[in-house]
RNA sequence: GCAUCGGUGGCGAAGUGGCUAACGCGCAGGUCUGCAAAACCUGUAUACGCGGGUUCGAUCCCCGCCCGGUGCUCCA
């Protein structure tokens, strides 16, 4: 089952395959470290995550690269405001964000690429170019790329900039550049800027350089996949198409995918707007990591997600569902089931399992469509409750239902409960920087027990109700459920969860 | 202004030229329970922005309008 995702370039869903038939190479732009990244930063990364855990769900190797942007005007200035040498300015926010994905689950690349440990092939590049009659060099000792010399400028964005007469409107002294639109490949130094000493001068690259350099080098010159955010369209990877495909005369990427705003309260996450949220903020808030995770990969990248805490609400409520249910599956003894009619039940629960795996499959190959994969899932886990509830499941059924969750899982990762982590880690930087305030109480008091004090607790009410002490049992279950931890009696025993 | 995406039940959100318009959340009832909770089941809702057009038939295609988002500058 090919993928077909939406290419920005073909304006249509264009099957994603290796070019190569071994690994698909794709370049995906990463991070500029200046900052703690955003929740709609991170929607970027999730969606990726999804096309790469798809991806090899489907038996397609990957060959992931990512940058890292560790020089820049922004962290230029808040470096120096800091007084910090950049490099170690940048380190912090670069370990943030790997910390920040982490907690979000997203895999690592298999490469990753900072800016500033690729500034001789950007050098090069811009010598390439130059050679090609298509750079030049301002009085300041800046470069520029000659858009005049790349016709086809705007097939991304599908943006015609033909009529856009130069000089008519700009004064193009002011800029010195030959034509207004034409962009920095290399920036000169500024006194007291960082800055390289290399052939093209001393100076420091532009930002589009650095991604058309790095996905050069570990990708070759043409490759299969860039993805990024809408945002990132134009101009930047419709200057590094430029710069590029001027260098080598080849495609440079065949497949573009770019994934959709994430807005928040309706609007765009701005700070002045106050509707900006770090995933930081949003742990300290009481969120767990995987509902975040999941609200923000249920809505397809194409579509603009609108971030609100009901969504995160609701999505902590899904979790909660497929957890129960993972936990009533494998927690529960189910007969053995050999009778004829349990027979005639368990090929409908396997083919049940079947279809509902295909179509989880068949949905995300239909360009990614997590909303209808992820009811798929949700369809299997209503009617396999229904036949458990009426004593018509039985452990044979088991293993062919768990593969299906496992599909999910290997594309959602939300399951398996990994919360208490990210929680802690948040709460701990909350201490250190000084942020304690913001903290919701509900995190609190969930820190409050470890699961070997909760494991008592139960433990000791179990006893208590057996000897019908009901009183002592009571008061335990509303102690715990102060502390944010929910107590579920069955018949199968009982079992305890964080809420 | 130009470009582009969208407007589906209380909320989020799929989808389709004709078949009961998914799924999740919420809400209601039931089952279970020492009582609860949790869990599960069932149910729930006059839901396809408005006006034309094409068609035997449109929520889905075309045109116009209204409303909202985003891009056109750094930005995931």
């Amino acid at each position: 089952m090919t993928l077909r995702l939406f290419n920005t370039l073909s304006g249509q869903p264009d099957p994603l395959t290796p070019a190569d038939g071994k690994a698909l190479r794709m370049y995906a732009c990463g991070p500029t470290v200046y900052d703690y990244g955003h929740i709609g930063n991170f929607r970027t990364f999730l969606e990726i995550d999804v096309l790469r855990r798809f991806l090899r769900l489907t038996g397609v190797a990957v060959r992931h690269v990512m940058n890292i942007t560790d020089v820049d005007d922004k962290i230029i200035r808040n470096a120096a405001a800091a007084g910090l040498p950049i490099g170690e300015y940048t380190a912090r926010y670069e370990q943030a964000f790997f910390e920040d994905l982490d907690a979000l689950r997203v895999e690592r690349p298999e490469q990753i690429a900072r800016a500033t440990e690729h500034i001789p092939r950007m050098v090069e590049l811009v010598e390439r170019l130059e050679r090609a009659g298509a750079a030049y060099k301002t009085e300041d000792g800046s470069w520029y790329f000659r858009l005049a010399s790349f016709p086809a400028y705007g097939k991304l964005s599908k943006k015609d900039l033909s009529g856009m007469e130069d000089g008519a409107r700009v004064d193009v002294d002011e800029y010195e550049k030959d034509s207004a639109r034409d962009f920095a490949l290399w920036k000169a130094a500024k006194p007291g800027e960082t800055s390289w000493d290399t052939p093209i001068g001393r100076g420091r690259p532009g930002w589009h350089i650095e991604c058309s350099a790095m996905a050069m080098e570990y990708l070759g010159e043409s490759f299969d996949l860039h993805a990024g955010g809408e945002d990132l369209m134009f101009p930047h990877h419709e200057n590094e198409i430029a710069q590029s495909e001027t260098a080598t005369g080849k495609q440079f990427a065949r497949h573009w995918m770019h994934v959709h705003f994430l807005l928040a309260d309706g609007r765009k996450m701005s700070k002045s707007e106050g509707n900006f949220y770090t995933l930081r903020d949003l742990l300290l808030k009481g969120f767990k990591a995987s509902a975040i995770r999941l609200a923000l990969i249920s809505v397809p990248y194409r579509h603009q997600l609108n971030f609100t805490f009901d969504v995160l609400t609701e999505a902590t409520n899904a979790i909660e569902r497929l957890r129960t249910f993972h936990h009533r599956l494998t927690g529960t003894k189910w007969p053995e089931g050999a009778s004829s009619q349990m027979v005639g039940m368990n090929l409908s629960v396997a083919e049940e399992a079947e279809t509902a795996r295909k179509k989880f499959r068949e949905a995300l190959s239909n360009d990614l469509n997590t909303a209808e994969a992820r009811a798929a899932i949700f369809d299997l886990v209503r009617s396999i409750n229904t036949k458990a509830d009426a004593g018509a499941l039985a452990q044979q059924d088991i293993p062919v239902i768990l593969e299906a969750l496992q599909d999910f899982d290997a594309v959602f990762d939300v399951i398996e409960d990994r919360d208490a982590e990210p929680s802690r880690r948040a709460l701990e930087w909350a201490e250190q920087a000084g942020r304690m305030d913001e903290v919701a109480p509900e995190l609190l008091a969930r820190q409050a027990l470890s699961d070997e004090q909760v494991e008592a607790l139960v433990a000791e009410r179990t006893q208590a109700k057996k000897r019908r002490d009901f009183a002592r049992a009571d008061q335990i279950r509303s102690e715990l459920a102060d502390k944010g931890i929910v107590i579920e009696d069955s018949k199968d025993g009982v079992r305890w969860k964080r809420k």
